[in-house]
Order: C-alpha cells, then sequence, then structure tokens
DNA sequence: CCCGATTCCTGTAGGC
DNA sequence: TGCCTACAGGAATCGG
C-alpha cells in the first residue's frame, strides 16, 4: 500500500511525462472516493497546464497556474501512465487526458484515496495545515523525537504513525523502523532515552530512504518498469512475519494487535 | 487536549 | 464449490 516511498516513488515516476503538459480532459468514472471529486474540477482543469510536482506527506501534489490539486492514494490507489484508448477497468475512477496517446490514469478499487483541489496556499489547507514534520528533511531527528515525545503515555508505534508528529510511517515502516532501532511497539512514547530517539529518528530515516531507492513496492510496474522482483519480501524484517522466526536470533515473532494495526515484533530484540 | 475506537471500502483468504 | 466472516489499513472524526 502507498506509504511515502511509493507517493514519491509515484511523483518522480510520472513528473517527466506530465510536468508542463495541459491537460486536455478530465474523466471522472466515479465522483465518491473518500471525499467526492469536486463537481466542476472538470471545467477548472480543462487546458491548464501543471506546472511543477511536489509531496507532502503522502500526498501528491499538482501545482497549476491558479491552484494545486492534492491527490492521495488511500491505501490501494495507484497512478500510473496508460494509452487513453486503453479500455477503462471497474476501478479506474480517473482519467487525466494529455493528448491523444498519453493520460494519468488514477486505479483504486477501495475508494479510500482523494482527489480535492484548493486555491489557497496549500500549505493552509485543513488537510496540510496541522502535518508534522517531513522525516527525511534534517528537522526530524533524535532531538526532535525526544522533546516530542515527554509528555505522551502513547505506545510509541501509534505516536509515530500519527501525522501531526511525523509524516508518511504508516504501519508496515512503523513496525520495520521499530525493529530496526530494536524498541518494542508498545513502549511509551515519554520513556524513551534521548539515545533511543536518536537511533529510532535514524531508523525511520534509514527504512524509507532504502524503499525510496529501491522505487517502493506498488508502483515499482509504473513507467518503464524495469522488471525487478518486489523489494519487500526480501526486505521486511517483522511486518507480515508474526509467527515466524526472528532473523536475527530465531525467536518466534509476537503478533497483536495495537490500535486495530497488527503489530508485529521480536520479544527478544526489542526491549 | 488526549487517546482509543469507529468509519469509510473491496479484494482476498480461511473456515466449514 | 460456495457461502460467510475476518482482515488488510490512511486518517478524519467521534466519543469518553
Amino acid at each position: 500500500m502507498p506509504e511515502l516511498p511509493e507517493v514519491e516513488t509515484t511523483r518522480r515516476g510520472i513528473q517527466p511525462y506530465v510536468q508542463g503538459r495541459a491537460l486536455r480532459q478530465m474523466i471522472v468514472r466515479e465522483r465518491r472516493l473518500r471525499w467526492p471529486v469536486p463537481d466542476d474540477l472538470e471545467q477548472i482543469l480543462a487546458g491548464r497546464k501543471i506546472l511543477a510536482l511536489a509531496r507532502r506527506g503522502k500526498y501528491l501534489l499538482l501545482k497549476f497556474s491558479h491552484g494545486t490539486a492534492l491527490w492521495h492514494l488511500g491505501m490501494s490507489g495507484s497512478l500510473r501512465l496508460v494509452d487513453p484508448r486503453l479500455p477503462a477497468d471497474k476501478h479506474d475512477h480517473i482519467d487525466w487526458v494529455f493528448n491523444r496517446d498519453l493520460a494519468l490514469r488514477f486505479h483504486d478499487p477501495r475508494r479510500f484515496g482523494a482527489l480535492l483541489w484548493t486555491e489557497e496556499p496549500v500549505e493552509e489547507h485543513p488537510l496540510l495545515k496541522h502535518l508534522g514534520p517531513e522525516p527525511l528533511e534534517e528537522h526530524f531527528d533524535g532531538a526532535y523525537l525526544f522533546r516530542k515525545t515527554r509528555k505522551s503515555d502513547q505506545a510509541i508505534k501509534s505516536w509515530l504513525m500519527n501525522a501531526r508528529n511525523v509524516v508518511g510511517v504508516g504501519n508496515i515502516y512503523a513496525n520495520e523502523a521499530l525493529f530496526n532501532s530494536g524498541l518494542r511497539p508498545l513502549k511509551k512514547a515519554s520513556t524513551l532515552s534521548a539515545i533511543q530517539c536518536d537511533r529510532l529518528a535514524e531508523a525511520v530515516k534509514q527504512i524509507l530512504a532504502n524503499a525510496i531507492q529501491r522505487g517502493g513496492t506498488t508502483l515499482r510496474d509504473f513507467v518503464g518498469g524495469d522488471g525487478k522482483p518486489g523489494y519487500f519480501a526480501q526486505e521486511l524484517s517483522v511486518y507480515g512475519r508474526g509467527g515466524m522466526p526472528c532473523h536475527q536470533c530465531g525467536k518466534i515473532l509476537t503478533e497483536e494487535r495495537l490500535g486495530q494495526r497488527s503489530t508485529v515484533y521480536c520479544a527478544r530484540c526489542q526491549k
């Protein structure tokens, strides 16, 4: 599912093809996403040029001369470049058609994704306004984690997955980063030492950077698919491995639910 | 304010 | 084979 690395992969994959291009037509086959696609968006965007692509957390930002489209992939969404003559399947909800050969097609079976429009400065948008720092930027570090966790009784995993604290870390990467830093997911945030915060910040950065470098997973075959096998099966230490032996010590990995999310850890390696 | 539970949705997997 | 249920999860929103 698309977390920060997959959204970044999407941005990089489509940018060379869509930046500077004008939208000839927008086709909406299903408006009922996480929020309805704005009624008049087809009119607003027809003939307009995409000036730049950016990302904030898991939001893809497509900048036009008079506003910005916010595209969220939810958990089953993907954006692909296709030949517009390719028949749309059941879950291909939106096309941005650029010319007779090229369209950007949004596919999202579970419809947790969203396409919204704002003419305000994008950082003022209610969905973006309260987002925490980007994990790959410098001021997300151990000192930040230490400072912000002092008064929180929350489990560190839940804390990490809250976009107000830091963006882009979903269930998969939270489980992995905690394993890599030797911390139990249920450990109360306020009980982390400064050194543990350093390790955790580093682990988050490392796992996300590594995933981006590998082109994420969900959208690997996105443009010009290089045929590389999925990165996850090889790289995941704990996610999806409950009941299997720890790669590090051999102990059977514990799986439990924390905040309705499956949580996996090694009771020996993580304290 | 804080934090856990609920909610949206559909494809997939497991039990019988 | 098919029916049923549980589960997957981003994140806003609700409720205690």
